[in-house]
DNA sequence: GTTCCTGATATGTATATACATAATCGCGGT
DNA sequence: ACCGCGATTATGTATATACATATCAGGAAC
């Protein structure tokens, strides 16, 4: 350990000389807005106060500003400084989309009802079910629930949490509040997928969603990384006539 | 018509001077790859090159180039230049997608066939399709096709197209190939809109398809403007079974 | 002929500097 | 109290420059 390596760097720890500067700050700054440390509406540090931070030129710090401004995560206004918007409905597809604003947009009360909840040790279809990735081994937590919109159900949520990428899940109850909105507050996630497709409600889905067996329902599937690890795989089925999907795009940002 | 507004744009044509520079030589380069004139391997301009013909520093060209290769329109190699990339899977939803390609994917001959052409003068639900933008006036060619994967009907595509964004389509017969590739190739199109859905397909779209009427299909609707104009609105409806949508994403780039 | 080295080349990142622009603050005048 | 105007501030864009790094081409050495 007293050794040749260790004296070539001299970095705190934990810095991946790799990655250059501005890609560096630029993490940083996305990983505290995404972990909900820093909320929407939070005015980031000007860039001379990073410039200080980083002991660098106002010019790299202001390339990852310019970058995270760019896709949308933060808003940059002259004279005022820069601050962390709120989820647009921006990338929508892409967007960790919440039900609950997702119901109150339509003007009706949201309730929220955990239907069950098993823990287990992840099977193959739980570890296929929430993707590629190491240490997907461990314990997973599985959860149904309803989320209403007024008296009728919205949507079914069906989810597998891996305790091994979040093992305060385990103590969790999700009676009250769902799972979705308390996950993206624990872990930063760094990558998800979606898939989107339609079906036939299944019988079991039907009778949940107050719907005839074989109604057609839009299904949308994510899974969820953080740093290369599996974290959730969650599966909304929602009543055909109660959902569609937007998403705007420009190429290359506009 | 000889009046007021012409007189006060005194520019060249075409030539935003609100843009900065960058982005200029950005959207440039932009257009000329969605436009098909740079096909996937076409070597782009060295940054030297664009530094010349722009009349501007290299730093300047390097900021659209970086960002065209971020955004993965363009795969930039050291001491080999840069290269139009072809269409990854990249983006999916947003990608706009060629059913063709589709139906080989999946090792089933592809078949095309035009079920039914019109030209009319533009109603008002024609112009709700089209979606909000200037000069959507005038007439609009509306088509229904059928895509064949193999022998079985793989998806109906319902499109409108507005003759005021494209004149050509006029004299267009889309008997052999589908008017989607064709558009592309014809319109830079520089944003486009998409909503997916689920819904039971009507007694028409299940004939066509060869479903029970009633049955779940999925609904892929697509708008597309180029420079704030309309061009066209196409419906997909594929059955359930058939097709899914698949998005992946990294908040602001990874 | 093969291996290795060296130089040329294009991109990647960072710096200091400059000026433009938008928004805000505060001062002074009416 | 209100209005207007200039000063201040943070961001937006562009420049010239510098050095790092990946990669390729061509030649030297074996």
């Amino acid at each position: 350990m007293p050794d040749s390596i260790a004296e070539v760097v001299e970095e705190p720890v934990g810095v991946d000389a790799s990655t250059s500067l501005y890609q560096r700050i630029l993490n940083d700054i996305r990983d505290r807005i995404v972990s909900g440390e820093w909320e929407p509406g939070y005015r980031i540090p000007f860039e001379h106060e990073l410039t200080a931070e980083y002991d660098c030129s106002r010019m790299t710090v202001n390339k990852a500003l310019s970058q995270l401004a760019k896709s949308g995560l933060i808003e940059r206004r002259r004279r005022s400084g820069s601050f962390v918007r709120r989820p647009q409905s921006q990338a929508a597809v892409l967007e960790i989309h919440d039900i609950r604003i997702e119901v109150e947009a339509l003007g009706l009360p949201y309730r929220y009802e955990l239907m069950a909840q098993t823990k287990r040790r992840a099977t193959t279809v739980d570890r296929e079910r929430l993707g590629p990735g190491p240490s997907v081994a461990g314990q997973v937590l599985a959860l149904q629930c309803l989320h209403y919109a007024g008296v009728r159900p919205f949507c079914v949520e069906d989810r597998l949490i891996s305790l091994a990428a979040v093992p305060e899940a385990a103590d969790q109850e999700f009676l009250k509040s769902a799972p979705g909105p308390w996950l993206i507050g624990q872990v930063p996630w760094s990558a998800a997928e979606h898939v989107i497709r339609a079906a036939a409600a299944d019988s079991e889905t039907a009778a949940d969603l107050g719907l005839a067996s074989g109604a057609p329902c839009l299904i949308i599937e994510r899974r969820t990384w953080s740093a290369e690890r599996p974290v959730t795989h969650v599966r909304f089925t929602y009543p055909a006539n109660a959902h569609a999907v937007v998403a705007r795009f420009t190429p290359s940002d506009s």
